[in-house]
DNA sequence: CTGTTAGCGCCTTCAT
DNA sequence: ATGAAGGCGCTAACAG
């Protein structure tokens, strides 16, 4: 019923492993034979059987790379970075050697993250890119460690993109660390500078290492001004959306009615601050100023135009893709850190009076 | 080196055949043998070779979900859902039969959705989902049509969603198609209702279907109330993204000094058009009116608040997930169109004057 | 440069 | 309910 490779052989009137030698590429043939095997291909319209080619040579041409919201831009761009790294070679139509780039949605949930390696370590995987903020619970990170110390040593390259490199494993080829706590803290600096002292700030869920950096980089800034941390009760946690922003905004307002600013995690946080100050009747940025961090596509837009830290994206994404590719170096000692820069928008003012 | 069927079976003392039985719980097995081989599954910590595994079966349990762009959470939206329909079940930890639920990214290139389509091929994937509008190129359309077809005729399932159904290939499980005719025809009325007779229409990519089908509903709407198409100049197409919007929006204004609204592709084209009306230091809605479509996350956020079509992604998403599946019916013929439902909110009111 | 020969690890009849 | 054995389709040594 299906085409096999053996039927191409036939039609080519060569032997199997000679049409197995065109298709990989990876083994001299003379250019004539070459010729007839394609043909045979295309009459026949053959396609190669993954799971037996994978078999045999044991290695796949699969590349996974797990986010932990697919719906949120930030691992979009990322990941779509990263695939058109590593998928978008050739055009050629009948698809040669590409590697199929494949993004997995984690939710944030500890166990799918699991699964899904589990499920790549399955495949035989030929890379995995870890995107974003990692969860910091021990019996997490273990799992993790020896799920991805078995992946690299069935030869599978480990990438860490947005993520701290992980404690106890050294099997990974590298890790793109943003530089959450910088940035955070050259954020709250902006403010400080503008005069703010009562800060809010709405935190990302407690347990992350893109929580814990930017929250860190925020007091670091603020002890350097002198500001003692009586600050704890300026913080709220929620998850990374919009409504924990508006939510945890509302909070913040009625603990703290003398607020000058608050500082959001992340953009789509931010977006929720900002309607959650609106309903409140009150003004941004003249009596309340509201940071972002990511710089994502839509902030620009907001109105006013959203004060965030720039994170590059794209080109840690992309990074990320030639690394896992093993078509690019990795950095010293495996561990890059990336630069945040301040965007200083219009929603960011001196307070009032 | 690695950990085989036959090493677990040994430390079990059963058979090869009765640790796979076991492994795919898809035959009768004593429970003390299940018991004993279970063990010692996690004693070896043997991860399944799925490579063997699908060409044994000749199935794998990978499934591929394709978006257009992947950053864009119209389409994150979509996949997520359906991602979490399919893989999200159980969390056993040791990952039992799931399915390898993924997602590829096409950016929109015809190229590599085929690409993507014949990697999937060769994988032997138990199932596709196509998301988001397709090109209407005829060549395209015979070679995807063919290329679906194969698919199905291999055992694989295809799904449509946010597509509407291929021309030539009925070999599709399931075509969940928007009712973006109906949304572009409701939307266009309720700006006609508010009184506007000058309206600029920043469209899609112009050789896609849901570009089509919005502008479609547009003119439908226009030509009800008696307005004739020298409407052509007001009509500006482009990506679906935010630059698009502001680029079209500012050659929009400029044809045409006297319009007072203006509808967008999209509510990220729209955002872009917001920008561009605010630049021309025009208001929103009092002079002119702006409206999106899709009712992404952002879209109320915005100010003033977006009037736009919701479409139910989420549902949706999730919908597909389950047809492909197979754990819920397809609709009669085969065929289904969700509703989309206009939302009036600030972005939008009568002109001036 | 090309053909031959063994498996890769698992599933699946067929027996038992 | 379990075991034995063949083969899924391809690649990777080896020859030549």
């Amino acid at each position: 019923m299906t085409v096999t490779l053996a039927d191409v052989a036939a039609r080519a009137r060569v032997s199997p492993a000679t049409v197995s030698r065109v298709l990989n590429g990876n083994y001299p043939v003379a250019a004539s034979t070459r010729e007839r095997v394609l043909r045979a291909v295309d009459e026949l319209d053959y396609v190669l059987n993954g799971p037996a080619s994978s078999l045999a040579a044991a290695t796949s041409d699969l590349v996974g790379i797990l986010v932990n919201d697919i719906a949120d831009p930030f691992f979009g761009i990322m990941a779509g970075a990263a695939q058109t790294e590593i998928g978008g070679q050739e055009g050629s139509g009948r698809a040669g050697g590409e590697k199929l780039a494949v993004v997995c949605n984690t939710g944030g949930s500890p166990e799918r993250e699991l699964t899904y390696l589990t499920l790549l370590q399955r495949q035989r995987a030929a890379a995995v890119i870890l995107t974003g903020g990692a969860l910091e619970d021990p019996a997490h990170i273990a799992a993790m460690s020896a799920k991805l110390t078995k992946l690299a040593d069935a030869g599978t390259h480990v990438v860490l993109c947005g993520r701290p490199p992980l404690p106890g494993s050294s099997a990974v080829v590298a890790s793109l660390a943003f530089d959450n706590r910088g940035g955070g803290r050259r954020l709250t600096e902006h403010l400080l500078a503008l005069g703010h002292r009562r800060i809010g700030y709405v935190a990302g869920p407690a347990e992350r290492t893109t929580t814990r950096h930017r929250l860190e980089g925020h007091r670091t800034a603020l002890a350097a001004a002198g500001l003692t941390d009586d600050q704890g009760p300026l913080t709220v946690h929620g998850p990374y959306d919009r409504r924990s922003g508006y939510k945890a905004t509302l909070e913040l307002l009625r603990r703290s009615p003398d607020l000058t600013a608050v500082v959001a995690a992340n953009d789509t946080v931010a977006l929720g601050a900002c309607a959650a100050v609106r309903d409140q009747g009150l003004r941004i940025p003249q009596d309340i100023s509201v940071a972002g961090f990511d710089d994502l596509p839509f902030s620009v837009d907001a109105v006013p135009a959203l004060t965030t830290v720039r994170l590059p994206l794209h080109e840690a994404g992309a990074r990320a893709g030639r690394l896992a590719m093993g078509t690019e170096a990795p950095p010293p000692g495996g561990i890059a850190t990336i630069a945040a820069e301040l965007m200083a928008r219009a929603s960011t003012a001196p307070p009032r009076g």
